[in-house]
DNA sequence: GCCAACGTTGGC
DNA sequence: GCCAACGTTGGC
């Protein structure tokens, strides 16, 4: 199984609004960019876990997880000339953009500050920190449970809060 | 194929 | 709002 990390503004999409849609899967579309695309279409495999960055706000970090429970389709907003992902080049027969299902797994207790985890030796390594820009990243296993642990921890020193 | 101009991402 | 980093576009 393997650990990625989807970026999402969540004034757009929040962890609270896939907790909302625990009921059914969401559909994590709009991902236009060429390294993310090959992610999705190639990579991401159903049972895979996602964090769930929350970027372009006040706070930016990871705010949770998810499952993916359907693997790289069509991304259908390309054809859909309505959509703000609405791509004019974009061909049914070789469709470009690729979207995932996931589903909802938890919103961790507490935010995890990305500035915070910059400061982690165990994480320096993430593409996060090596890579701006790049909103469907993979999560080395070392690195989730290091931060599903950081995620759980209750009693934390004054200063280790992460 | 190069590269300048431009657009977007995303932290601060 | 600023700006650095990076991706994309398009002329040549």
């Amino acid at each position: 199984m393997a650990c990625w990390l989807f970026k999402t503004e969540p004034q757009e999409f929040s962890i609270d609004q896939l907790a909302a849609s625990s009921s059914g899967p969401a559909r994590w579309d709009g991902i236009r960019n060429y390294q993310a695309r090959n992610y999705l279409r190639d990579k991401v495999a159903v049972g895979d876990s996602v964090l769930i960055y929350h970027s372009g706000c006040k706070i930016p970090g990871i705010a949770g997880s998810a499952t993916v429970v359907r693997s790289g389709y069509p991304d259908p907003a390309q054809f859909d000339p309505k959509s703000p992902w609405f791509d004019p080049a974009a061909n049914p027969a070789s469709p470009r953009w690729f979207a995932v299902d996931i589903c909802f797994d938890r919103k961790f207790s507490r935010l995890l500050p990305a500035r915070n985890l910059k400061r982690v030796p165990e994480l320096n390594d993430m593409v996060l920190f090596r890579q701006g820009r790049l909103s469907v990243q993979p999560v080395s296993e070392k690195e989730r449970s290091f931060i599903l642990q950081l995620a759980d921890a209750t009693h934390l020193h004054s200063d280790d809060k992460v």
